[in-house]
DNA sequence: GTTACAATGAACCACTCGGTTAATTACGTC
DNA sequence: GACGTAATTAACCGAGTGGTTCATTGTAAC
């Protein structure tokens, strides 16, 4: 926990943090700290639900330096938001499928969403706490419109090689790709409280999150494959 | 709105409700006043951010009446969350496909669930706030479990004849059946701010809407139905 | 009509919670 | 080492909120 912490996008001091001064004196740690324990309360609580104080408690300081640093509670939370969605696109990005066949390429994407929003319970709820408010905060977030399309610009490349290569029909869209293969994986992680409700939790033990997983993968695939052919 | 009260469960008067007198005295529909207000409110801004006064405004009657009736905020949710999934069982009960063949039977439970859950965006906002709560609450709702097996029953009915005519694979589970309905159906509504603020909002219209809903049944069907034949 | 009780209204209250004030401490700089 | 500023603390505050008190009004039963 405390020693995600270094590793932040921080240009400053990174030696001067821990050697036993008094008080610390470290800005970007500071910050840092703070918006990893309001991720945390937020994700637990939502926005009206969580509580300054309980984010004061999940930090090293005060309540004082919270609005210090970020202003006010819905800033916080903008802010968490925001590196919540950074952090994402990131991932998004390391993910190298260009040397892969289009089939294998469409599973690669299908499995690492899957597993990602599993791994990633605390952003899949800052994202359902964000549709509770209609996406009110989101819109003040730039970098959004912008980098949120290489998603479906990757899906796009694969599509086309697909459809090339005479794998994949021709009327495929990538955008709808995408929207399966997103409510799948993220119905998977925010409903799971209900769903395990109603029906049992047995398809959330780990063998049947694999099936899962592929019954996922071969549903895309049927959904782009032509049906002339394989 | 106001005429959906007259048909609640009411045993007792229905006579007296509304001529004019000073004041009506009639606690059947006044409850019923408040849980549909308070649906309103909490469907809009989750438990903590509902506001009791925002409620009493969307209602006859006062503050006062809503503790009176409902104890506190908290029961208030539950008997919210209650009645919601009441009526959506109700629903489903309602949908007859006992005559159809299997698969136009699987293809109109998948009509339905999306075509529902678009049309009860609030059902959806309860289902989504009692999932940040990790479903706390509904655990206290007792008819649940028993009642709402009944979405698997159709389903494993729907499989069962759908194995027996050759149609469907012998494999397919009823339960990831409904996982994947409603997976996509939910997703469709639940993350539509978020979506559309990313990509743009043409899947959301009314045409598009319509595709989705086939492009999901297209997927379901082609999950279940047997490889070898056709 | 009196009694008994359910339903209702108005004012009130304790307390939580987001946010602030003002004073204090570290630290770089000259 | 004095100065200016950034970082930090402790105490405080006022609005808003869930919930209550108490008196009042309707209504059914006798």
């Amino acid at each position: 926990m405390a020693n995600e912490i270094k590793n932040k996008p921080t240009q400053a001091r990174a030696q001067g943090r821990s050697q036993g001064r008094s008080w610390k004196q470290d800005p970007e740690t500071v910050k840092a700290d703070i918006l990893n324990a309001a991720r945390a309360e937020f994700a637990a609580h939502g926005l009206s639900g969580a509580r300054i104080s309980a984010i004061v408690e999940r930090t090293q300081t005060s309540k004082r330096m919270i609005f210090y640093y970020f202003g006010d509670k819905e800033s916080l939370y903008l802010a968490v938001l925001d590196q919540a969605y950074r952090e994402v696109r990131e991932a998004e990005a390391n993910l190298d499928i260009r040397h892969l066949p289009p089939d294998e390429a469409l599973r690669k994407v299908v499995e690492f969403t899957f597993d990602h929003h599993r791994h990633n319970p605390d952003f899949i709820r800052l994202v359902m706490i964000e549709n509770i408010h209609d996406g009110n905060h989101m819109s003040r977030i730039q970098t959004l419109a912008t980098t949120n399309i290489a998603a479906i610009d990757q899906l796009d490349r694969i599509c086309r090689r697909g459809i090339e290569a005479g794998l994949f029909r021709e009327d495929v869209s990538p955008l709808v790709i995408h929207w399966q293969i997103s409510a799948m994986s993220f119905f998977n992680v925010s409903n799971r409280a209900t769903f395990s409700m109603n029906f049992g939790d047995d398809l959330f033990a780990e063998d049947a999150q694999l099936m899962l997983r592929e019954q996922v993968v071969q549903s895309i695939s049927s959904s782009v494959m032509r049906t002339d052919r394989v």
